[in-house]
DNA sequence: CTGAAAGTATACCGATCGGTATACGATGAA
DNA sequence: TTCATCGTATACCGATCGGTATACTTTCAG
C-alpha cells in the first residue's frame, strides 16, 4: 500500500481543486499562481514538480471534467429508446451535473465565452463540438423517423443546445443552481421545443 | 468652428475605438493599457488626461453601445403591431447589429459570462435585465391575448432569449458573423420558438 | 541501507502591470 | 497677446506576474 504516491496524488488534486474554484471565479488569466498556491496550502515548487506550467492545470482539469461529463451523458441517452426520451435525459443530466458542482460548468463557459486563452485554444472547440454532435444525432434520429418536422437537425441542435446552455451558463453562477435548474425546468424545455409557445386550440 | 474639441473628440473615439477591438478579444484583464495606447497612438498621459482609469473605458464603452442597441431594440419592437411581428423585429434588429460591429455583441457576452470584473459588476446586470424585461413584456402580453399557451412568461422569455443569444454569442466569434446571423435564421428561430420542433400531422 | 521522490522554505529573475510625475510643444478661444 | 487645453516624450513608481534556483527535510521502495 503506497501512502506516499496516495500523499502526492491528494497534493495534486488539491492544487486541481482550488485551480477550479479561482479560475471558475476570477477567470484564467487574472488568477495569479500564488492565490493558487495560497489556496491549496502548497509551495511553489511543488506546484510545478505535479504541473509544467499554468496552462498545465487548465488543461488538465478541463480534460478531466469534460471527460467525466461526456462519458456520463453518452450513457443516459444511450439507455433512453426516445428521442424525446432522450433529449430528457440530456437536459436533466446537464443539470444534475452543475447542480453537483457548479464550477465545473462555470469554467467550462467562462473559459470557451471568455477572452481567448492561446493555450487552449482549439481544445475546448473540439469538446463542445464532441458534444453539440452528440444532440446532432438524437435530432436526426427524429428527423429521420419523422417523429421531429423535416428541419436542419443542425438548426433544431443548435437551438435545442441554447436552451439548454443558457440557462446553465446563467445559473451556474447563481449562489444556488438547484432552485434553477430543477427537474420541472427540464420538462418545460423539452415540452417547449417540441411543442412550441403557440397555444393550442 | 472649434477644430479644437473636435479633434479632442477625434482623438477620445479612437481610444474608446482601440480599447473596445482589443477588450472584445483578449478580455478586459489580459488587456493592458499600453497596448490600447500603441493601437490608437496615443500616449499615455493622453489617456488619463480623457478617462480616470482603465475601468472608466470599459464603463463608457458598455453605456454607450447599450445605450444606443436597446434605444433601437425598442424602436422596432414598438414599430410592431404583433406579437410575432415584435419577436421577428427583435430577432433580426440583434443580429443585424451584431453583424454590423461584432465587437460590441462580443465584448457584452464576454463581459457578461466572462470573469468577473469587480469595477463594473451590477451595471451589465442592470442593462441586460432591462433587455430581458422587454421580452418578458412581448410574451405578457401575447399569453394574456392568447396567441401564446399559458405558461410562465418568464420562462418562455428566458427561452426566447436563449435561442436568440446563444447563436449571437456564438457566431460574434466568427470571422464573419453575417455569413451565420441571416434573416433565414431570425425567421426559423421565431418559428421554431412559436411552433416547435414536432411534426405537424 | 540507500537513493529517488515529494515536500518545505526562501530568495530571486526579467517582464509587465496600472498609474503618476515632469517638462515641454502646439493651438485655439478670450 | 495671453493662457488654459490638448498633446508628446520620457522616465519613473510599487506591485505583481509566471517561472526558476538552491538548499534542506521526510518518507517510502528496491
Amino acid at each position: 500500500m503506497s501512502t506516499r504516491s496516495e500523499a502526492s496524488a491528494k497534493t495534486r488534486q488539491r492544487l486541481l481543486d482550488s485551480a477550479l474554484t479561482l479560475f471558475s471565479q476570477r477567470g484564467y488569466s487574472a488568477t495569479g499562481i500564488r492565490e493558487i498556491l495560497q489556496a491549496s496550502e502548497v509551495t511553489q515548487p511543488t506546484l510545478y514538480h505535479h504541473f509544467a506550467d499554468k496552462a498545465s492545470l487548465l488543461q488538465a482539469l478541463i480534460e478531466q471534467h469534460y471527460g467525466e461529463t461526456h462519458h456520463r451523458l453518452v450513457e443516459v441517452v444511450s439507455a433512453e429508446p426516445s428521442v424525446t426520451g432522450k433529449l430528457l435525459a440530456f437536459v436533466k443530466t446537464s443539470f444534475e451535473h452543475c447542480c453537483t458542482d457548479p464550477r465545473v460548468p462555470r469554467l467550462m463557459f467562462q473559459t470557451y465565452f471568455g477572452p481567448v486563452v492561446p493555450e487552449i485554444d482549439g481544445v475546448l472547440d473540439k469538446l463542445t463540438e464532441r458534444r453539440f454532435r452528440l444532440v446532432v444525432e438524437i435530432v436526426e434520429v427524429g428527423v429521420h423517423s419523422g417523429e421531429l418536422s423535416p428541419s436542419d437537425p443542425e438548426f433544431l441542435a443548435l437551438s435545442f443546445c441554447s436552451m439548454v446552455d443558457q440557462p446553465l451558463n446563467l445559473f451556474s453562477r447563481k449562489t444556488r443552481p438547484k432552485r434553477y435548474l430543477t427537474p420541472e425546468l427540464a420538462h418545460a424545455i423539452v415540452d417547449l421545443f417540441l411543442k412550441g409557445a403557440t397555444a393550442k386550440k
